[in-house]
DNA sequence: GATACATCCTCCAGCCACTGTAGGTTCAAG
DNA sequence: CTTGAACCTACAGTGGCTGGAGGATGTATC
């Protein structure tokens, strides 16, 4: 049995986090001391785990949530778990276009600028007029 | 003299984030009208106008106000700017670098999976063991 | 002058995914 | 039995807005 700050640091999560997934039901409440306090076993390490890896690959607590929902069911189409991870991907593409976008831009407006003054700086320049950049970076 | 609302299409900004920008001390208040109503000359415009536009391009509202606080003295070295858009830039490169990690891993993941049943299921076994992935992704 | 109605006002709650703090209790070691 | 680390609950704050309630104002039309 693992006290929540064991469980912690196993899982390289902070202990008011572990909290926080109970709360909102992503992770089931543990059994308790007599004194009140959480003991966690080895499910709660795995679904913490699971819970851990997924949110550094950069998944949502809700696609995590269906995730863990498809994982209980092992004869459902697998698809079902590609269709939430290709979502994750696309989202991830879309945003990495938009930072390749914004990368160009500040690239350029940095290149532009001479050691001069505020006064004739180049990147407040384009700050001031979008007209002045090559890409519709607002979307 | 323009209506909050007017500023608002003007800017591509919603209505409350005018305010929002006011309440913070990032747009300066505005006169008012005698019933109480906000009206907006061009020096409002021109700078609401710099805000969007950084915020387009990712700066924060921290680094948005030193730039307006330097946009007004013009004497000084333009590498105060340069600096603050530097240290953004090489934020969005770090943020690029994290999602093309997670993308090579949700790529892989995807390639390996059939069209099998849950249960036997890539995407979840990489999930639930770590040392099934290629790359660090946990930073 | 009355009415309609779009727009404005303030104040406050909620979003995501935590993180930090205050003030108090429990546990395990010595 | 005492110490002190780790635990407990409850709540506020982060960034950057967004939305809603409930009411006041401004402008166009009759």
């Amino acid at each position: 049995m693992l006290t929540i700050g064991a469980l912690a640091k196993k899982t390289g999560t902070k202990v008011q986090t572990i909290r926080y997934y109970e709360d909102i039901g992503l992770m089931p409440s543990p059994e308790r001391t007599e004194g009140g306090q959480r003991r966690y076993g080895a499910a709660s390490l795995d679904r913490l785990g699971f819970i851990r890896h997924a949110r550094n690959l950069g998944f949502g607590l809700d696609a995590i949530r269906e995730l863990l929902d498809l994982s209980d069911r092992p004869d459902r189409p697998c698809s079902d778990v590609d269709e939430i991870a290709r979502r994750h991907l696309q989202d991830v593409e879309r945003r990495i276009a938009r930072l390749e976008t914004l990368r160009l831009e500040l690239d350029r407006m940095l290149a532009e600028c001479g050691a001069g003054r505020v006064s004739e700086c180049r990147v407040l320049e384009v700050l001031r007029d979008h007209a002045e950049c090559l890409t519709d970076h607002s979307v």
